[in-house]
DNA sequence: GCGCGTTAGTTGACGGAACAACCAACCTCC
DNA sequence: GGAGGTTGGTTGTTCCGTCAACTAACGCGC
């Protein structure tokens, strides 16, 4: 193994992506389920079917969207269904897949979830950041995700 | 709830962000367990305990360096040290307190995973930016860090 | 020296996530 | 037109994290 140590700005620099890769998602969690009872992951489903045109998505799309593997979305489908935030229907083209759709009770959901969740991510990043950072930070995101989702699959527009 | 919306760039910064803070676990976590056995949190345990003098930490300093909750520690404690590469010990000077210490094995443990989770580092985060954007990178997390963790917990040098 | 509140840590129950095994429908190629 | 392989999803197990409840020890005031 090709050990080539980080230097001290490296290192600096990594320890605090660390923190922040951990204790982000803790605290938009934390948000969501308070104010709304859902998980972030949840709330992520919602908003991605909510873009949908007709609010529905296959599940394979649906995991590449959102980075779910099928077996994760699956689970967490079943309960929104449960729930009445989402219906499954069979595909009518492919008789293998299953499209899922944003009930009237889900989108109301989201709607009302989504106020509380911009405020959050505003107080916890974008305020802290001055406008110039605001855009490094796209680019340095942008870079990473090449490494981390070669494929585009989360950031499709 | 005041909900002032996100222009273009902000939310371009988000959705990308958002990826990175969902799949830079996964990537971590997928790289220490398939070479190591090891968690990356695990990882992390066991590395803030070799940076300490004598390899030693009382659960509560332990806890907060690596974000943790005391209960989610205490497990992971227990199961580091059934796998013996951690003990645990009562602290002689307070009767409540349980010091947590390194054992040579975890310490070898440490040192056999390290190179490969350095590579790794390199290769999904520093490798991909510029020297100039690693150096911003620092300080954008380090804005963020001062809303998500105002105490400082994790960014003790 | 004895209550009372606080601090340190553990334990148990429960929910979510990863992984593997599985089933069913499609495809294609002979 | 059927066999083999691939794709789309679901189910079950196991593991990890969180929360709430609990125990034990400290320390202050009297």
């Amino acid at each position: 193994m090709d050990t080539e140590w980080l230097d001290e700005t490296q290192l600096d620099a990594w320890v605090k992506l660390v923190a922040v890769v951990e204790l982000l998602p803790g605290a938009l969690d934390h948000q969501l389920r308070r104010d709304s009872g859902l998980t972030h992951f949840e709330y992520f489903v919602l908003a991605m079917l909510s873009e949908a045109s007709d609010r529905t998505l296959r599940m394979t799309a649906l995991a590449q969207r959102t980075n779910a593997t099928l077996p994760r979305l699956s689970h967490v489908v079943r309960r929104l269904e449960e729930r009445g935030l989402v219906e499954r229907r069979p595909c009518p083209e492919d008789g293998r897949a299953t499209n899922a759709l944003l009930t009237d009770a889900g989108w109301a959901e989201v709607v009302a979830a989504a106020p509380g969740h911009v405020a959050t991510v505003r107080r916890h990043v974008i305020d802290a950041l001055t406008p110039a950072q605001v855009g490094q930070l796209a680019e340095i995101a942008e870079a990473l995700l090449e490494r981390l989702d070669p494929d585009g699959h989360m950031r499709r527009r």
